[in-house]
DNA sequence: TATAGTTGTCTATATCAATAGACATTTTAA
DNA sequence: TTAAAATGTCTATTGATATAGACAACTATA
């Protein structure tokens, strides 16, 4: 079977809506991936059982959506969207923040450490200088490209094992949520820039001169207390953050 | 505020789609309970900032799927659904699973007992004939109407409290929860039919020769281990069961 | 019994959606 | 260089979508 096809008339939905909807979700799921690019609008129309034109107003509309790009003589090529975006609110997560973006999200726990609090450490957690905390270094890929790396402190006492959850889930959000937190805000995000150090460039797979969007972020649970303080580190050029106020 | 409004327009979904969609959604959160009708078409398509002929082809449609019927001169009528419909899968739960057709769901514990384990329901509880068994009767409302009324048997050693579980949340998935069981399974569901006996007649409110639909129903833990066994009498012309395969 | 309020029907017009066909333009590869 | 394959552009036609206005038919109520 090549065929998605199933596209309704008189739905009150058009078909280049039905059509672009189809598309997308295929590209989403990789359909396409050998290739880098969508099927001739010919084939396409044929699938689909429509008219050339139909499709072309589909692939128009994804085109505005910079999800595809025509190139006459060629075919029509899927854009990678070079620049995952993450949008910092006070619901911000990783995963969930570009999974809709990316098709294949990895987290992996580098490293795994019980240490005592530095003083920038503590101030965010609200704690004492020299309590107990465990840091995390983690590195996230998306669709196999190293995206970010990441040190996160938690205190020690009341998140113990979660460097165990993180390796299992991939993910932090999952982890606290193992761990008794169902539910997490972000408090505060700061960003700078600085330029890459060679041990970026190895992990995040950077040329020299590659320039960092630095995240320090402090998580709070439900009730204001401090969870989570981490610092990452972005491929400036894979990814942008979003404000909105 | 009055209004929902925001239709968009040349987004390829036609605009009487949209305000449908509304409007079935409107209706399902209760919005027009008090008068049991649909503002008059006019009165909509001021709101919607359409046509009358463009809000009159949203409640055609609506009326094609039997949610509301236009009487002339009187105004558009809410359909109250008579057949509420249970799809049965492995993750068939009574209060979920029609929570978006009925607006108001009431579950009523009539009566609980524990007893001995008849031959049957030990049969299908993996139990021995005579062990402790709770049995929970109850009855179901949608909208004040009566749905279904229920025996369900559980094994008393596990689930002690059950009763006082379910007439809390009124629900047997949170009794489960509170009880240590986050998540179960639909394992086996026989359905039958026969006629109402006088019992039914006066807990269903149903008029005599009146058709009952009765399921029998076996939940099982995670791991396979029956941890329900359940007969629901269902008044027939009010439900229906969908299995999808 | 009027009358206001509501839905039903009809005509007309403009725009969007979809099909059909022809041909131009560009890229790739034989 | 040529041809095949792909996208780009244009004209034309049909049906669906949406607006506009007028009036008929029906219901409830004063």
């Amino acid at each position: 079977m090549a065929g998605l096809k199933q596209v309704q008339r008189q739905t009150g939905v058009a078909l280049w809506r039905q059509i672009a909807d189809r598309i997308r979700e295929a590209i989403g799921n990789g359909a396409y991936d050998e290739t880098g690019m969508v099927p001739p609008e010919t084939v396409l129309a044929l699938q689909f059982g429509v008219n050339r034109h139909t499709v072309r107003s589909a692939l128009a509309a994804l085109a505005q959506e910079g999800i595809v790009r025509a190139v006459q003589g060629r075919g029509t090529l899927i854009e990678r969207k070079e620049r995952l975006n993450f949008p910092i609110t006070r619901r911000t997560r990783f995963t969930s923040g570009i999974g809709d973006q990316a098709r294949e999200m990895r987290s992996l726990l580098l490293d795994e450490a019980q240490e005592e609090a530095s003083a920038e450490v503590a101030r965010w957690l609200g704690l004492k200088q020299g309590e107990r905390v465990i840091r995390l270094e983690t590195l996230r890929h998306a669709d196999r490209r190293p995206v970010s790396k990441a040190t996160s402190w938690f205190p020690a006492e009341r998140f113990a094992g979660i460097g165990e959850a993180y390796r299992k889930h991939e993910s932090i959000t999952k982890a606290f949520a193992e761990l008794g937190l169902p539910d997490y805000v972000r408090a505060t995000t700061e960003v700078t820039a600085a330029h890459a150090n060679t041990a970026d460039l190895a992990e995040l797979e950077l040329t020299p001169g590659a320039i960092l969007l630095i995240a320090k972020a402090m998580n709070t649970d439900l009730e204001g207390v401090p969870v989570q303080y981490s610092i990452s580190r972005f491929a400036a050029d894979r990814v942008q953050f979003t404000i909105e106020n």
